[in-house]
DNA sequence: TTATGATATATCTGTTAATGATATAGTATG
DNA sequence: CATACTATATCATTAACAGATATATCATAA
């Protein structure tokens, strides 16, 4: 019944535990990413609280508990964060394959003879 | 009928045109993106024919003419130059949200009072 | 010469992922 | 007490991905 195991972040989910690095619910979650990207990435509800049950199942955020709070606030796990790590580390090398190619280019252009 | 215009490249798309920076056939991307990111990255035929079709209705590629070979050429196109060093930008952007996000939680961690 | 494996292109189809729209209710303030 | 914002949640549609399969060519070694 449980759908275990994220073997890689897709963007939506990468920037939702991000977020939650610090503890934050839902709804601080969605307004934070607008913020840190300077509103060129927006989480929606739907993704948003989709992304939250699938990230919990995977063991990857915790629900905190805050009696009497109607809100719910989450906060990554060890593992969450450990992912992170390897989700910034995976964008830095597609960074880096892009440059690489275009270096290449630079490298050979108008070479004949 | 023409499905034009794609924003943004998802992760397949980025590399599949990333390999076309210098002139290949489809067969070659394969190989050349499993090369590259020394197998972290696969792209099957399946997803290789759909997208390199897409990509080409959206003109960030070009099918050269290269007569007597039944191997279909491809090039990125000026347009689909300037799609990939966005691409690289917004992947580089994306590492360096999370990188901010791990040095902000270390510069107030445990620093109540 | 033919069988084997690699090259090369292509589509069909099931599954997963993303998201707009909508719903509901609590909270703050003028 | 109405308006706007806060807050969570699901439904339903669309888009993306990718395994499986199909077909044909080419190189070469037995």
């Amino acid at each position: 019944m449980k759908q275990e195991k994220m073997d890689q972040l897709t963007d939506p989910a990468y920037y939702i535990l991000l977020s939650v690095l610090e503890a934050r619910h839902g709804y601080a979650v969605m307004q934070y990413i607008e913020d840190m990207t300077e509103g060129e990435f927006i989480v929606g509800p739907a993704t948003l609280y989709t992304l939250v049950k699938k990230l919990q199942k995977a063991g990857l955020i915790t629900l905190l508990d805050s009696p009497g709070d109607r809100r719910k606030t989450y906060e990554a796990t060890q593992e969450g964060r450990e992912m992170l790590q390897r989700e910034i580390e995976r964008r830095r090398r597609m960074a880096a394959h892009g440059a690489q190619a275009f270096q290449h280019l630079q490298g050979s252009e108008g070479n004949e003879k």
